[in-house]
DNA sequence: CTGTTAGCGCCTTCAG
DNA sequence: CTGAAGGCGCTAACAG
């Protein structure tokens, strides 16, 4: 790895297989010229007779031409116009550690199946990586971008869907416009905040976070803290917003009684044992927590569960994403949370990237989906204690 | 998608982006011919002088040249001498579903950690899908076999790793040994049986069915039911010999006191909840469980909660995999069970398809990794209990 | 050491 | 409707 720029890999190899077959072979076998048979199979109507064409693209088949195998010298061909064919395949760029968090996988899972239900391939790769090597010499990457695998550069990738910070991937999509011969891409940004010139796939933070926020509140629940990442973050602001509306419009102080416990690393655990404690204290009379999300909500009932408090007696939970699951020794689930429909994100996503590949035509519209909440067991109302912890 | 067998995909595309620079361009600034240019940045010593090599490299550089744009017509040139170039694509064939499992994630990411590190890119496709089109005509391919990508036809694939059971998988096999261009296609077969022909990374199934059953006779269990799948399942057939193994070694009569519970889907928990109370009432005498991995461990103990046994007091049950976690309330892992090191087979795995690829040599070797037991919470000495259940 | 030439397989344009 | 010719960008063989 890390070749430097320009310079060619001569690490050919020779290839053993049988002779594949080449539009002059069939065109032989049709005794016809070879031309001819490039336009049958291209059905070019306006050169070649129905008849001739259903003849030679039968002798084709039955020879076993597969004009895939070609796409070197089609393309070369084609070069000379500045066209370019489909390869059939869309990248994806996920975190590294994606398929950890079941709502990263249940996303990929939607994007796999449209895409192969379409007769698409999938190209990974990591936005970024701890493990990745050292940057070739003249790179200005910073070190939590991805290295852009050379498929790109080759033109053998048709579009794009990533899942990202999008600060954090700019740099990549940025080399990814230079690296890849088209000026518009075909891609599609999901989830983390809204990418311009990309189409975005969407949640509805505001208004999960606003039906998570009424549930606690009609149950009875004031004070409540919520988990957020520092100002800026897209979701977190998106979902305050959500949070505040359901306290005004109940006629209840969110400056007084709904109080932020900002995360500031995705080291999710330790984060969380290190900044709740002190908000604990600082509001004894929380009776419910709105988690960032289900992970989360599960290391909390952890952590309420060592320091003897009971869920949902002592307090309240509430999840977001309905993807982790917490479930009690009968394996029923227990989690009140905010429904997020990944695997819909990722089958629009894919739909998206596809629509635009085969209409090459780059859209940069919006999609924002629902969300809804699903009520279990980690919420009740709220029991009047003396003090906290 | 399912276009007929031999027609030509015209749906070629302009391309609005900038010129591409070609060996020509670099030729022009340098003031020498482009085929010196050539063999300047393919290091061709032999003519080309090492300054010139320097010389011509930097200004290939500093305009930008990028020889993996123009792998169409050096594909086209090479294959001229029936030689094909590098494409750093692996494919990889995963079962549908496999996100959903963390065992399987892990594997995955063993895998994308060395390709990614390696500059490889990774092409995914599933080996089945339920929800896969219509077949062509002509596809004799059962409904459970994949369809390949058009990429492995043009050959922008290097070579493979497979996770799939491989009765399943050889069909898929046979096809991508008849598509792929060269007779040994570099392939890496993981886990779920021996495939002849492919180079295969397993664990040591027989000797992790050993130490779990080690574990639980030195804890005084005799009567031990084990889940299996039926007969021709490689995996619970190694599994057996371990068991027996150690019944034997301590002078226990397997035939009387280890006793198979055969599962017949993948349809885990209803096929749980089917085949154990049967098996239970069978042998009432039963005071452990091996299970076939940590998911049917877990299920297993919603089941005899369910049912009023506590685990271990009442039954001990023994996981496989150490992946999926069974956590008590205070977040601390449960489970007894083998631990398989997942991330190192994907490790091995990627490694091992890149050296064949590399060196253009297909091995097919089998590693086999080992196991070793994890002591946990959902074990401890057999009571005397009355009646089961 | 350098330049010339002949393809690789296909597509487009132009002449029949 | 069909065939011939030129070229896409590159590489390998051959001539200087």
């Amino acid at each position: 790895m890390a070749r430097p720029t320009g310079i060619i890999d001569t690490n050919h190899y020779r290839v053993t297989g049988k002779q594949v077959v080449t539009l002059k072979d069939v065109a032989a076998r049709c005794g016809v010229h070879f031309v001819t048979v490039s336009r049958a199979l291209r059905g070019d109507t306006r050169n070649v007779s129905q008849e001739e064409i259903a003849r030679i693209s039968a002798i084709a088949a039955e020879m076993g031409y597969d004009p895939s195998r070609q796409q070197a010298a089609r393309r070369l061909a084609l070069s000379k116009r500045d066209e370019t064919l489909l390869n059939h395949v869309i990248g994806v760029f996920f975190p590294p550690n994606f398929m950890a968090a079941s709502y990263f996988s249940t996303l990929f899972q939607g994007i796999m199946e449209v895409l192969e239900w379409e007769g698409f391939g999938l190209l990974m790769t990591h936005t970024y990586s701890p493990r990745l090597p050292s940057r070739p010499p003249g790179s200005s990457a910073p070190p939590d971008t991805c290295l852009i695998p050379p498929a790109y550069a080759r033109g053998d990738v048709d579009g794009m869907i990533a899942l990202a910070n999008p600060r954090l991937f700019e740099h990549t999509l940025a080399r990814l416009q230079q690296t890849v011969p088209i000026e518009n891409f075909p891609s599609v940004f999901l989830l983390t905040g809204i990418l311009p010139g990309c189409a975005n796939v969407l949640i509805d933070n505001q208004q999960g976070a606003y039906l998570a926020a009424v549930h606690l509140l009609d149950l009875g629940h004031r004070d409540i803290l919520f988990l957020r990442y520092p100002e800026g973050d897209y979701t977190s602001d998106q979902r305050l917003k959500g949070y505040t509306q359901a306290y005004q419009e109940r006629g209840i102080n969110p400056q007084l009684h709904l109080h932020p416990v900002v995360l500031q690393s995705k080291e999710t655990m330790p984060d969380i044992m290190e900044a709740f404690p002190t908000a604990m204290r600082n509001h004894p009379e929380t009776t419910a927590v709105l988690a960032y999300n289900d992970r989360h909500a599960i290391y909390l009932n952890y952590y309420f569960s060592n320091n003897g408090l009971r869920v949902p007696e002592d307090i309240s939970i509430v999840g977001f994403d309905d993807s982790d699951s917490w479930v009690n020794a009968q394996g029923e689930k227990m989690l009140t949370t905010v429904h997020v429909p990944s695997l819909e994100i990722g089958r629009i996503a894919a739909q998206e990237v596809i629509r635009m590949v085969q209409e090459r035509m780059v859209t940069r519209q919006t999609t924002i989906l629902p969300t809804h909440l699903v009520v279990r067991a980690s919420t009740a109302p709220p029991r009047l204690r003396t003090s906290m912890l």
